[in-house]
RNA sequence: GGCCCGGUAGUUCAGUUGGUUUAGAACGCUAGCCUGUCACGCUAGAGGUCGACGGUUCGAGCCCGUUCCGGGUCGCCA
């Protein structure tokens, strides 16, 4: 009824045809006897030519962005347009109908080429993100997230797994995230959770005998968001397998991660098996547990090479170098900014330097306190520059790592058009809480501990690893997982030593601590997150411009207005009165 | 919650040490002209509580204070 074929199919072969087609004005080109029409869909574009009476009196109440259905014959054109596929021909008018109208002055320009929609000011673009999401870019990534569910869900099938749906109305899990809470009008009181993760729940299907689960989930979190961390709620890729080790979890992301990025980008993508790094190395070599391999830079450890310095500010210090090839050509004031970023972004007190000349002498920065030996152990060459972090332990690895990914951006060091991957494994199972005095889980309290019952009895615990591990991508972490502890023995063990005793297990994780009396088969998993793959595939930075209705950075959704209030009644249904209000406008 | 950046026309921005009656530009919008445009062109016009409140000053878009809104980052994210 309102159309025949779609804005993106007319050639050339269809000149004479009579066809129908329907779609948004994008641009109307009024030459005055004659008017052009750039008529959209979700496929393309074609141009409709206007010269009948008739219709240009309908086109009065044209403006861009208005629904229209043309009627016409397909001609060829005289100026040809190379630009798109439907460039030959155009279609000739002889009817317009109006099948939605458009005020005249939109919120925002939509799909112009002379404006760059991503400097409008974001929260416009969400409150009226359904006219954003006529604007190409973002439709089109809308598109890719779909087109990567589908290859997730045709990969996971085929290799076995099984797609189930748990629950959104959960339960509160203590530790972890803030909860979003749901009232419950039948038990006076009390609350279900929206899921932080269905973590519980495919453990218990494991128990369950299913043998490999996977859902694109969604999770819930109600904690401050980033560029690259959804507020509210985002999508994970959740998965699990039964009789299985780190090693089997490895093989199944190697093999359908490497085949999704590959299918949707035009990038080099790194096959598996993936580069593996244990934590503690990573945050040797790069400061952090992410790390983006696709900068060169490494960090070294200089400590001991400094142990009797005269230079104050290393003395008794943990210290860190980075050598940077050819560094020896920057100025004084590239390396003056690198200190500056360094106090004002890092918390660091100082950055010290030296460059090495072509003659391979040390000059400038700390380079009295540099000697030779120190320059070829750490194996600096004539023409590099060298950076010198000096902190307590942990603080001089973080801010190495800062300044590793700074001197990557500005040395534009970082390889492109390409997809780097690398497990980093052997995450310690427990850290020491400074504040509260006491030993906590570093991570997650379901995973397995390597070497089980024994290390828990034996070891430090602060030496105990996990068999956890994380994916990163380009320095993004694009997958966190676990072997899970399902002997309940172990487990118990192992909250005791953060301080939990079996009561406190039971009743926290009740379900889960009785299932695995049960009979539940060994099992692991990992959960990829679904809207930073495609931030990744779509080469966006912003994880809100992969989400069709995202919610802005203090959670609001300022399109429908929530969180909004209540009625009275709907508060007394389930129970609550509301004790302080935010101040309206 | 801390720190940093921002808020001027529908949109994106400019706005000098605080100094001229009427706060500018581009795009968009409205009207007129135009038969080959495709980011059409030309002419004219409308459009502003300079986020809000308070203060300093003869005088505030600009300086100070408070506050609201938005973004980045740290905390946080088992």
């Amino acid at each position: 009824m309102y159309r025949d074929h779609n804005c993106n199919e007319l050639n050339i072969k269809n000149v004479n045809e009579e066809v129908q087609l329907a779609g948004w004005v994008q641009r109307i080109r009024n030459l005055g006897s004659m008017q052009f029409v750039d008529l959209r869909d979700e496929f393309g574009i074609t141009q409709i030519v206007i010269s009948n009476d008739e219709v240009k009196k309908e086109m009065e109440k044209v403006t861009p962005e208005t629904v229209i259905s043309v009627t016409g014959k397909v001609v060829e054109r005289s100026n040809k347009n190379k630009n798109i596929p439907t460039g030959e021909i155009e279609i000739d008018a002889s009817k317009i109908q109006v099948l939605g109208k458009c005020k005249n002055q939109l919120p925002f320009e939509i799909n112009s080429e002379k404006i760059d929609i991503e400097n409008v000011r974001e929260d416009l673009r969400l409150q009226y993100r359904y006219l954003d999401l006529r604007n190409e870019k973002l439709h089109k990534t809308i598109l890719l997230r779909s087109a990567i569910m589908k290859s997730v869900r045709r990969e996971m099938d085929a290799l076995g797994f099984t797609e189930i749906q748990t629950p959104i109305l959960a339960n509160s899990s203590p530790e972890g995230a803030r909860d979003y809470l749901v009232p419950s009008r039948l038990h006076a009181g009390k609350f279900y959770a929206l899921p932080q993760a269905p973590q519980q729940f495919k453990q218990l299907l494991m128990c369950s005998g299913f043998n490999r689960y996977y859902q694109i989930a969604p999770c819930f979190r109600d904690e401050d968001p980033r560029a690259d961390r959804a507020p509210g709620e985002f999508y994970q890729l959740d998965l699990e397998m039964s009789f299985a080790t780190q090693e089997d979890v490895f093989e199944v992301i190697e093999t359908v991660i490497p085949k999704i990025y590959k299918e949707h980008t035009t990038a080099k993508v790194d096959e598996g098996p993936f580069i593996r790094i244990p934590y503690n190395e990573a945050m040797e070599k790069y400061g952090i547990d992410k790390p983006d391999l696709r900068n060169p830079l490494v960090i070294k450890d200089a400590t001991d090479l400094f142990t009797n310095t005269e230079f104050n500010a290393f003395k008794d210090k943990t210290i860190k170098v980075i050598v940077v090839k050819g560094g020896a050509e920057q100025g004084r004031k590239f390396f003056d900014s690198m200190e500056e970023f360094a106090k004002n972004e890092t918390g660091a007190k100082g950055l010290a330097w030296v460059k090495i000349d072509e003659e391979n002498n040390l000059t400038g920065g700390i380079s009295k306190f540099v000697t030779d030996k120190i320059k070829t152990e750490i194996g600096a060459n004539a023409g590099d520059a060298i950076f010198f972090i000096a902190d307590e332990f942990k603080m001089a690895q973080k801010i190495a790592g800062l300044i590793r990914i700074e001197l990557g951006k500005r040395l534009d060091l970082i390889e492109k058009n390409v997809y780097k991957f690398c497990w980093i494994v052997d995450f310690p199972m427990y850290e020491y809480n400074e504040e509260e005095e006491k030993i906590d889980f570093n991570h997650n309290p379901f995973s397995m501990p390597q070497g089980g019952l024994e290390a828990l009895n034996e070891k430090d615990p602060l030496d105990i690893l996990a068999y956890q591990y994380d994916l990163v991508c380009n320095g993004y972490e694009v997958a966190s997982g676990a072997v899970r502890n399902h002997d309940p023995e172990i487990m118990c063990k192992a909250f005791e030593i953060a301080g939990y005793t079996e009561e406190d297990v039971k009743n926290r994780f009740g379900a889960l601590y009785t299932a695995f009396q049960y009979g539940t088969p060994p099992h692991a998993g990992c959960a990829p997150g679904l809207d930073r793959m495609v931030m990744l595939i779509a080469g966006t930075e912003n994880i809100r411009e992969v989400i069709a209705f995202p919610k802005n950075k203090k959670a609001r959704d300022v399109m429908m207005n929530a969180p909004s209030k209540v009625t009275e009644e709907q508060l007394r249904d389930v129970y609550i009165a509301v004790t302080e209000e935010e101040d309206e406008e």
